[in-house]
DNA sequence: CAGACATATTCCGTTAGGCGTATATATGAC
DNA sequence: GTCATATATACGCCTAACGGAATATGTCTG
């Protein structure tokens, strides 16, 4: 989790998964696409494959990263315990009210899944 | 969403979020339950401060540090799109399977949810 | 085999960000 | 006001990590 986090946090990274997400590429592809160097995108997809967000696969001469949900669903499930709390929450509305007196401002946003 | 990435992908500072999710707590309560310094908690409040990802309220002379919902349910709604995904991903096995070969390796975790 | 192409790795310089110590600020008690 | 308590900020040090350039590895072609 930990590892995920990091991975993502940076920009360039967050970039490159952003990408992967709508299809699987090579990285040539992802150095056109982000306008990066190929060494620094090749670091980085190390990166993310060491947190097990990305997997490669060789195609010919070229190696082919696809997202791992896996990853993202353990990312998902971390938010879990945290989802549960939100209801919660609403239900201690009325302390932060008593508090805050009035100032709520982006409170109101109910949706819950 | 960078922000709120870079803050958490720091250990400390996700520790922090996990103590906070069961309830606010002041500064120097998180100092003894994380064995922390002082000034290393402040700080890292701070940093996720200003990623939105808690709130401050003084309480006499003690400030009380609030997880902040909203700031979870944005990465969550980033999470969305990926979501979505991970259905056509499994439309896309066979597209896989063609081109692995039989070469599946942890590729039978095929748990949804 | 040589040579081209795609990608990975290494080395280096620089910077961001963590920690520790000291100090500043704010609030409450007296 | 002084003093104590709780928290925030400033400064310096040090390590992790990013970017750039060069080079190594691997694979295909002929």
């Amino acid at each position: 989790m930990q590892e995920i986090l990091s991975a993502l946090a940076e920009p360039n990274r967050l970039q490159i998964v952003e990408l992967l997400r709508r299809r699987p590429l090579a990285v040539g592809e992802i150095v056109e696409r982000l306008g990066l160097r190929q060494p620094q995108v090749s670091k980085h997809l190390r990166v993310l494959s060491d947190a097990g967000l990305v997997e490669v696969r060789p195609l010919g001469q070229q190696r082919i990263y696809r997202l791992r949900a896996q990853a993202l669903k353990e990312l998902d499930g971390w938010l879990d315990p945290y989802r549960r709390t939100w209801n919660e929450r609403f239900d201690q509305l009325d302390d932060v009210l008593r508090d805050l007196k009035g100032k709520d401002k982006e409170r109101k946003d109910g949706r819950r899944k």
